[in-house]
DNA sequence: GAATTTTTGATGTACGTAAATCAAAAATGC
DNA sequence: GCATTTTTGATTTACGTACATCAAAAATTC
């Protein structure tokens, strides 16, 4: 049988009331007694049921998610997955409301922070966009002692509790080390595709995979990057663009979203089969372009395992308890047309 | 604010203990009280509280978990990551058990169950063995009330709750179908390296593989599958044999363990960099041999997602309960050098 | 050593549910 | 319409912790 509070207080000698203050370090309690009292924990190895504490305490979690408006279906199905949570919250007793903000937007988020921060939340999870005054804006969070996670896109030199994302640079690495081996020793450059240099993920995959691409002896000419806003008409025009301009390009590297406009280009030109197309995201655009062998390879994050992950370390941070580090570590999926999960992603 | 059994009591004009007599599906409620209950129920919206249920219950979860003995890398790493759930167990109110058997021994494995059943638990996590008795044994667990997880490698016919592992077939798919691009237009054959086709997993992999490596234009020849036991002595034996016999071999397919053997007869003949290799499991032995080149590609199953998830499914089955079932589909990691998780892996 | 402050104990209530008991009320059989 | 059975109500205790109050004891100050 696990050891109560009860128990603590006959192994130390003292009532339930002082073993209460210790454990919850309320003040008037000697050090000798504290003493005892921590020695008793100790020798009967006491966990204090977190449950039962919760349940006393009727404990619950008010958080926050901020994320970018837009018709990026990735993003639209992180909101799905937040949503999902929301339906869970009764169980898991959180209180989840979501922000939205215009994308790539520094000032408009730095806002949404604020925002959040009068609403007193027991944490936020946050698409962050790399700027001062939002490096600022979350400074001001953690201050006020309010949990920060970064969702998807991290925010360097902030002071948040948590990145709940992959390692944008090894996504990077991984795509274009799959690029060299898939071309072979075939010819011709290859063209890059990003929403904005002004998030971290899409520089960061940027450096992978130019790196990574280039590794070994044959050298691989790579197209400048263009920036299509994440927004799918915009990625069309880019790439059809770019298609008319290279009759021998070899392959395309799609590092943001947008991939509508990426597999509508491909699949005008006609030439889907002779392009190595590797892109980010498995949403249901991209899974039927993989299928359909238009899109060669895709980098994927877990939306549903971000969200969750986000939701724990919050609620774990915000009772100062420490995670499980494996658990949170999101990884980076490579879906093939052979690997795909089942229906609907 | 959250309904509770006392506001369904108010909205159905029962007493508390009709309530109970209805939640808990106790005997002695007429059906239209219970139907007058159950509205109430559903207008309010209510949900148990789990954690208030579980502590009034004192609820515990008496688990077991069976798997193979031998020094197979992966299983090791398997039993360490239930010793951590064991860790956790204060938390969790989990009670786990870990039994040992022989690998491959089918009866061995069918008297394992019925002991377990014995001892009478919520429920067993097993890897299983496909073979009749088996199956049967399996049966009687469910017969009884028992939950049943089958992990890593499935149980046929056999009346499993779940299954915690990752899509086999899928998995060789994804192995034959890199294996194919990798090699691209090289010539040789194929070797393929198995445990045993007593287990389910590793019949699986088979099939995916020999499908996908062969799908498009040029046929790749085969070699007749050599079982190396998952033993790293059998399997450098199987593959100094294959080198010797083939000069031309292209590439190995490595489906079960004992990848310590493979990695020193590739590095002994010191073909390697023209030997493609493709190998399952992230071990410390299989980690050093990707970044060293003598492995191209590793599919992983995570084995820490594997026994959290087998946890939470018996748990959630013992109760009644249902699952997130995205949350329950165990991925098939692949990695390339470029994107091992952090060290130890 | 008396007055004061600090520390400790004793006790009760609460959180939301489970489970039990006993009495009261309602439904049923004949 | 009486006896019997079934259904319902009222009430209590318990799970393990949090938190508050008031009294008692111990330590401190001067």
């Amino acid at each position: 049988m696990r050891p109560t509070v009860h128990d603590i207080a006959a192994e130390a000698g003292v009532s339930l009331a002082t073993v209460d203050r210790v454990l919850n370090n309320r003040p008037g309690v000697r050090s000798v007694t504290r003493d005892k009292v921590e020695r008793a924990i100790a020798t009967l190895g006491y966990v204090r049921d977190v449950a039962a504490a919760n349940l006393a305490k009727s404990r619950s979690y008010p958080l926050i998610f901020i994320l970018p408006e837009g018709e990026n279906a990735f993003m639209r199905g992180l909101e799905a997955e937040i949503e999902a949570a929301i339906a869970r919250s009764a169980v898991e007793r959180t209180e989840i409301t979501i922000l939205s903000v215009p994308a790539f937007d520094a000032a408009a988020l730095a806002a949404a922070l604020d925002d959040a921060r009068r609403r007193t939340p027991a944490g936020v999870a946050v698409v962050a966009v790399e700027a001062p005054e939002v490096v600022a804006a979350v400074g001001r969070l953690r201050e006020d002692g309010i949990a920060v996670v970064t969702l998807v896109s991290d925010l360097t030199g902030s002071e948040r509790d948590h990145f709940a994302g992959v390692d944008n640079i090894a996504a990077g690495r991984t795509a274009g080390s799959l690029m060299r081996r898939f071309l072979g020793g075939r010819d011709g450059p290859v063209a890059i595709v990003a929403g904005s240099m002004l998030v971290r993920d899409h520089r960061d995959r940027l450096e992978g995979f130019s790196t990574a691409v280039n590794e070994g002896a044959a050298k691989r000419h790579l197209l400048p990057v263009v920036e299509g806003h994440d927004d799918p008409t915009e990625v069309e025009t880019l790439v059809r663009d770019l298609l008319a301009a290279h009759a021998d390009l070899a392959g395309i590297y799609s590092l943001g979203a947008g991939n509508r406009g990426l597999i509508a280009a491909l699949e005008e030109a006609g030439r889907q089969s002779e392009i190595c197309a590797i892109a980010h995201e498995l949403t249901p655009y991209s899974r039927a372009a993989l299928v359909s062998g238009t899109i060669d390879a895709l980098l994927n994050q877990d939306a549903g395992h971000e969200v969750r992950s986000a939701i724990r370390v919050l609620k774990a941070r915000a009772d100062g308890l420490s995670m499980i580090e494996a658990q949170e570590r999101i990884r980076i999926d490579i879906f093939l047309k052979d690997n795909l999960p089942v229906e609907p992603a």
